[in-house]
RNA sequence: GUGGUCGUAGCUUAAUUGGUAAAGCUCCGGUUUGUGGUACCGGCGAUCUGUGGGUUCGAGUCCCAUCGACCACCCCA
């Protein structure tokens, strides 16, 4: 014998089980996510979790491949990425296709990503996100029509406007200062990662003036910055939003996203519970992204450019699960069971099979509980189950052929033939 | 990657200044061998307090390490 040690019951770190109740919800978010996509006209898709590490390491910096993937070598020596975020495989498809694609072209998925992260609130290593994006539209109205839609999720999911606002921001407004304060191109991403700080930071102004090393013109930028409450493209944006029935879009120049594949506008869903302050979706305009493909190579910007527009957001589940519970949201758990089917005695069991069958054809998700326990037993379980009805069926059922109902959570029990049981079940289910 | 809090039965927790682990829930059985949810009664359940080591006559309680969870930071796709 060897004296192997038992593997531990525990997930591995940073990652969920998904029990049947667990599941129950993350169904729920999908369902609600895939039906909003596929009511503003998204095609689902999908993609293998597995890429080659070589597409994460044009766009994204070094320290995330290195320390915040999990990146390894498979046997045949091939550098290998458990993917982290949806945009670059999604590039990476519409790329290899861009000829045949029609734009513009509106897809969507439910994904699981993988980051190796030090796990928090809200962070996990394993999380589930949907993408959904626009390819081919470069003008306003796709900017809208995204926010719009993972605004329409939100409502979908029971959520009201006051529980939560649209934060827009848009890259361009930072451009638009360092031009006018004469700031140097190189120094505009640096400049731009410590603005992204402002609001922790002490004194932004000294941080500033030794960055770029010149105090007036940090004092110019901040005060431009200042003066800039809204632009002419978000005022334009709100007046679109509202004309489709989104009103709690507020502008948030302190709203960038981390990445620097986004050229444009840049949104975020941000909770506005006081115990849940977070971000629940983020997304923006990337018109350069899948321009750094060379298969394709098509241009189908107006001006010949070779830039391919597009915009997008992704939303996750944990954050998602973590704002239902905090506005008390959450669906009542509902097993996939209709119907329990007790038997009696051993000898009903036939018939106990053959009447599951006939309803099973009837689209009645009908389980036996053929464990041979007492018929009190087998309602108390079908009841913590919260199956919703159960049949017993003994010599009296197996002889007459008619069946009570019983109703678990009424305890109303209706008596009828084998094939009104499937009628009643669905007009009892509504 | 940095700092902090925590880790006791399946779950949630208790254990006076270190003195040889307690309760509720769950589960199982019974009151009730063709109908559950309530109530009452009874029972199983930690070879021991995440793991390894140390201090001590003695450690769940102190020290070190390690793993894990959580919180803040960092980062945020």
């Amino acid at each position: 014998m060897s004296e192997r040690k038992k593997p531990s019951t525990d997930p591995y770190k940073g990652v969920r089980d998904f029990y049947p109740q667990d599941q129950f919800v993350q169904r729920y978010l999908f369902e609600h996510m895939e039906r909003v996509c596929e009511l503003f006209g998204y095609e689902e898709y999908n993609a293998s979790v597995l890429e080659p590490a070589e597409l994460y390491r044009s766009k994204t910096s070094e320290e995330i491949i290195n320390e915040q993937t999990y990146t390894f070598t498979d046997r045949g020596d091939r550098e290998v990425t458990l993917r982290p975020e949806m945009t670059p495989t999604f590039a990476r498809m519409v790329a290899a296709r861009i000829r045949e694609i029609p734009m513009p072209s509106r897809w969507y998925s439910i994904a699981n990503f993988f980051r190796y992260d030090r796990t928090q609130k809200g962070r996990l290593r394993e999380f589930w996100q949907l993408n959904a994006d626009i390819v081919g539209a470069a003008g306003i109205e796709a900017d809208a029509e995204v926010i719009a839609l993972s605004h329409a999720i939100m409502r979908a999911m029971g959520a009201e406007e006051r529980d939560f606002e649209v934060r827009v921001s848009d890259r361009r407004i930072l451009d638009a200062i360092y031009n006018n304060v004469g700031l140097s191109l190189e120094m505009h991403a640096v400049v731009t990662r410590l603005l992204d700080k402002r609001a922790k930071v002490d004194d932004i102004e000294k941080l500033l003036a030794e960055a770029i090393d010149h105090p007036t013109t940090a004092k110019k930028l901040l005060a431009e910055l200042e003066r800039t409450t809204s632009t002419a493209y978000l005022e334009n944006l709100r007046g679109q939003l509202e004309l489709m029935g989104v009103h709690n879009m507020v502008v948030d120049t302190q709203t960038t996203r981390g990445f620097d594949y986004y050229t444009g506008m840049v949104f975020e869903l941000f909770d506005t519970h006081e115990d849940n302050r977070r971000s629940l979706a983020g997304g923006g305009r990337y018109d350069n992204l899948l321009s750094m493909f060379s298969s394709g190579g098509a241009s189908i910007s107006p001006g010949g450019g070779g830039s391919i527009p597009a915009v997008g957001f992704a939303m996750g589940d944990v954050t998602a699960r973590d704002f239902l519970e905090a506005h008390d949201l959450l669906p009542e758990y509902v097993p996939a069971t209709e119907l329990m089917i007790c038997v009696v005695e051993p000898e009903c069991l036939t018939h106990a099979q053959k009447l599951a069958q006939d309803l099973r054809r009837e689209d009645v998700a009908a389980a036996i509980n053929f464990s041979g326990k007492r018929i009190g037993d087998q309602i108390r379980q079908a009841d913590k189950m919260k199956v919703p009805f159960i049949i017993a069926i003994g010599s009296k059922e197996r002889l007459e052929g008619r069946y009570t109902i019983k109703n678990l959570a009424s305890g109303d029990e209706r008596t009828v033939s084998a094939d009104k049981i499937a009628d009643h079940l669905f007009s009892s289910l509504g």
